[in-house]
Formats: C-alpha cells, sequence, structure tokens
DNA sequence: CCTGTAGTTCGGAAGATTCGAACTATTGGA
DNA sequence: TCCAATAGTTCGAATCTTCCGAACTACAGG
C-alpha cells in the first residue's frame, strides 16, 4: 500500500484543479465534499450520480482530487476520511473554488437536462 | 468539409469549460485570445508555448474550445478569425472565466516552475 | 486468528489525444 | 481560367488515459 501523495499547495497548478474538476463524478464528488463542510469516506458516495460507482473507479476519483491538491485524505480506522483543502486552495488561486462551484450550482439548479460533459459514452462490458 | 459547431449558450456545461481550460496548451490560446480582445487566427497561436504546436493539433484544440462553448470561430478569406464569446459564457456562469484567468495570470507570473497540469508526458516518435 | 468492512492495486478493454500526411477551401496573380 | 500559395481540416496509427471487475491489503471487533 503506498502512501498517499499530497501536495503542498505552491505545486498545485490550475490545470491539475480544472482537470479533476472537469468529471461529471468528481465534480459532484467535490461539491459534496464542500457542501458537506465535514470529511466524508468514500463509501458514502458510491451514490453520487444516477447510477452507483464502482469502487475501485471512486478510488482512483479521489487519488485525482488528491493528487491535485483538492482534498486530503486521511485513515480513520477502517475507512477514509476525505476533506476539502478550500481555505488552502484559496489562499493561493483566491475566488476560483468558489467561481466553480457556483457555476456548478447553477447548471445543477436549471432541471434534469441532458448536460454535456460527459463525454465518454459508456457501452455495456 | 463540416460546417463549425458551435453550440448555444445554454447547452454549455461547466463540465466541458473545464475540460477545455484544463490544457496548458488551450488554457494559454484562450488567454491570448481573451487578452488580446480581439479575434485572432489559427496560425498566429503556433508559438503559445515554448516548443511549436503542429498545426493539426491545433486545429483539434480549437476544436475542443469551439465545442465547448468558449470560442467562436468564423471563416475571413483564407483565414479563421477566433475570437472568444466572454459575454456570453459570463452570463451564464457569471464569474467562472474571470476567475479561472486569474488565476491563471497568477500561475504564470511565478517564474518558470515546472508546473503540474502538463499531464502527457510525450515520447519521441 | 478469523471475519467483515473499506479502500487500493492490477490488468485488459475501450476511449481520447497527438501529429504527420494528405486533403479542402480561398485568394491573388499569370 | 488555371495555378501556386496560404490556412486550416481530416485521416489514421501510435500512444496515453480512463474504466471497472477481480484480487489484494489494512484495520476493527469479536
Amino acid at each position: 500500500m503506498r502512501p498517499l501523495v499530497h501536495p503542498s499547495i505552491e505545486d498545485v497548478s490550475v490545470e491539475a484543479i480544472l482537470h479533476a474538476l472537469a468529471d461529471p463524478v468528481r465534480v459532484a464528488i467535490y461539491a459534496r465534499i464542500v457542501g458537506s463542510g465535514c470529511a466524508l469516506s468514500c463509501s458514502t458516495l458510491v451514490n453520487v450520480t444516477e447510477v452507483a460507482v464502482p469502487k475501485s473507479t471512486l478510488s482512483q476519483h479521489f487519488k485525482v482530487l488528491r493528487e491535485a491538491g483538492l482534498i486530503r485524505s486521511e485513515r480513520r480506522g477502517v475507512e477514509m476520511q476525505n476533506a476539502s483543502r478550500c481555505a488552502e486552495v484559496e489562499s493561493r488561486f483566491p475566488g476560483l473554488i468558489p467561481a466553480v462551484m457556483s457555476a456548478y450550482d447553477a447548471q445543477q439548479k436549471k432541471g434534469a437536462r441532458v448536460r454535456g460533459g460527459d463525454r465518454r459514452r459508456r457501452s455495456a462490458r
């Protein structure tokens, strides 16, 4: 089991943050963490979307969020606590996260459209 | 030659915008277009980065920016004029683009670090 | 030690990206 | 009108990335 990678805040890039939040599942996860105000475990986020996300995929998504500098993951007993690094990211890129979250919220409110962004058309396997 | 696709602004998604701007070359292109205030042709942007971007790749990048709703491309004689759709995007997602551009500018100013975000390690071909 | 729970790693299939080569569209001459 | 030059697009193959089931590791409580 490799130790978890958390970049120091000065090594965080805009590109990595945007890439992390460009995925519909990841932005939903991140919005939930930020919205809840407290740390959340992976397993509580299996149902962020309509269809349940497989846990191996979920694990990858958390890794991307973590290595982009957006969240901090810490083992707490048998589960993992994922907290947002809002304050740090805010100090490095003021206004970025609030703007993205506000845009995301605005989009979610506008009824159940078929939003673009789920660029990957999944096929049956 | 297929006609150019320009989504109407209400069909533009946050995910598509973030995905478009998550690429170091595309965000550089977009920053130049926004910064210049006027429409720019593809060819003037071959040198947005240290290494010249091949024109077939550049064409793909413009397509992504266009289909994300960030720019409007129009043929003007033999070349293509690419203008930003700032005002429209601003009306749909207020504050998003300014926040991203401001974060990007702040990052660029901090010396020539090896920034993360160029996720694709190119190999010799 | 054994079992259950939570999450990670592995590996292969499928999707996305890159870029050279070939192609299309438009303009300005000869 | 035909030709060459310029600007950009499309195609195709190599490469990179993402997804997810199966197998694995880590920890808590009997």
